[in-house]
DNA sequence: TTCCTTGCAAAATATTTGCACACCT
DNA sequence: AGGTGTGCAAATATTTTGCAAGGAA
């Protein structure tokens, strides 16, 4: 478990909202996996546990998450928005993806995170000052073809 | 113009397809902004000097264009795809975007591409090494709040 | 003629909204 | 009671597909 029910009820509790059941659950579903699951999939593994859970409840909790800076949404070029915990005992906080164009694999990597840093930093700076943006977050992504995906 | 009708009718030409009007039209409107347009909003271009072209050619244009490497689709966070010339010349050749999370302006930049282009680098050859993975493209965005925005 | 391309209508997908009810405090 | 959260059904938005007809080589 990422966290554990306390530490996500105290959050929520400081923000005046309620830890429900739906809530628990979907953090454990996103807790207990390293795929990058669409909010339908995130909705057929929550409903596993309890069929009374609507999609719409999964769809509004997620953004819900995502306001709350819990959970981060993506796309990844195929049609829908897949979700993350932003801390996760299962991944490294901070990384980027990889994505194959074949397959749609997706590879989480947390290479060169420094020098990562370091360029994003130069270039925010940068782009702050001659554009007058607050800048508050950033996307990186690269896409290829997998090995398996090459040979076919 | 960013390229010349003749210079697409050859690029058409030499994969066996042709240089239709609406399609002509498309690559007009393209090339005649600065702006990220959706399908949709190409579509309304596209339709005040054809009224006889369909969004669907849009779309299956644009799937085209895309295809042969002559357009880049986009996705900013707003529930759309946006398309962009590749070669045009309103806009430099390889360029980022910087989105406003609050008014969803989109800027382009080009500063440090260098330095990117060696940070890119670097980290592709790794990535690929380490999963096997031919990385073809890469997409870097940031988010932000633009001035008028954060007054507000 | 051949086959690429188009337009229209309908379908498919993903996501959001309205509303009444349930639940916590 | 009062506001927060939920489920269901319906609505919306975006994009795709089927099919018959158009049109260039």
């Amino acid at each position: 478990m990422a966290k554990t029910n306390s530490k996500w009820q105290e959050r929520f509790r400081e923000m005046g909202m309620r830890f429900t059941e739906p809530r628990r659950v979907i953090l454990e579903v996103l807790g207990d996996t390293v795929e990058h699951l669409s909010a339908e999939e995130i909705y057929m593994r929550v409903y596993k546990k309890h069929p009374n859970i609507g999609l719409t409840t999964v769809y509004r909790n997620l953004y819900t998450l995502e306001q709350m800076g819990i959970v981060t949404k993506f796309h990844f070029g195929d049609g829908c928005h897949r979700y993350e915990l932003i801390e996760s005992n299962k991944k490294p906080d901070h990384h980027h993806h990889l994505v194959c164009t074949g397959c749609k694999r997706i590879i989480d990597y947390d290479d060169f995170m420094d020098e990562e840093i370091e360029y994003i930093k130069k270039v925010e700076k940068a782009l702050s000052r001659k554009h007058s943006f607050h800048i508050t977050d950033h996307v990186i992504q690269f896409y290829g073809i997998c090995k398996k995906c090459k040979a076919a």
